[in-house]
DNA sequence: CGTTCGATGCACT
DNA sequence: GTGCATCGAACGT
């Protein structure tokens, strides 16, 4: 069943924290993709400066100053577009970004967006340049998981509670969770507000 | 193991 | 013109 709007309208930590172990769901023509969401980032308000409204409300990151259960989808890089779920309550810029997936469904959808061959069943054991990767990776990485699960600017505002891209809870109980300092930012690393399910083979990076 | 670096497009100053 | 909430190949040790 979906998470209801006033799952995402409290503090964001414990929006990124409740959200280990929930399941995000997209679908696109008929076919499903979903993932046991494994790994999260907190972004609060104007104060933190690694969150995008650090500089004040503008165009880009307007959805972040909306309701709270939409998605702010953006384009990064140049070639990756980051999806996060709208938390606290309108006025009140934060999210959660979503940084890793265990997959769950659609995982042949997952393999031919990656542009990966599946390791049919085996482990990983692919040679280099053959783009053999184990299921688990594919949702690995915020930039990864996008591309998996076909998520862009299209689904930028969309309605978690009630849209193709949705956020639900399957009574998963998530394992022991570890906080960290966030990655791939150049401030505000001082804060501990990326939080991952301890030891589980689909978070990013190196430390699991 | 580890670190560096290029690809790539757009919002913002 | 600058700088990204990234990824993975290519290096060095």
């Amino acid at each position: 069943m979906n998470l209801p709007a006033s799952f995402y309208a409290r503090p964001t930590l414990e929006v990124a924290e409740e959200l280990i172990g929930k399941v995000l769901v997209h679908e696109v023509r008929g076919r499903r993709t979903s993932g046991i969401i494994v790994e999260t980032e907190a972004y609060i308000g104007e104060s933190d400066p690694a969150c995008h409204a650090a500089p004040g409300p503008t165009k880009r990151n307007a959805p972040l100053y909306g309701p709270p259960g939409r998605a702010y989808v953006y384009f990064n890089y140049g070639m990756h577009y980051l999806v996060n779920a709208v938390t606290e309550r309108e006025g009140s810029p934060a999210a959660v970004l979503i940084r890793a997936l265990e997959p769950l469904e659609g995982v042949d959808t997952m393999f031919r967006r990656r542009g990966l061959k599946t390791d049919a069943g085996r482990r990983f054991s692919g040679a280099a340049g053959e783009n053999r990767r184990p299921a688990s990776v594919l949702c690995s990485g915020p930039g990864n998981l996008t591309k998996a699960m076909a998520i862009n600017l299209r689904q930028n505002c969309a309605d978690l509670t009630r849209s193709q891209l949705t956020i639900e809870d399957r009574g998963i109980r998530p394992g022991r969770l570890t906080w960290s300092s966030r990655i791939g930012i150049r401030v505000g690393t001082e804060q501990e507000w990326r939080c991952y399910w301890s030891g589980h083979p689909s978070v990013s990076g190196r430390l699991r």
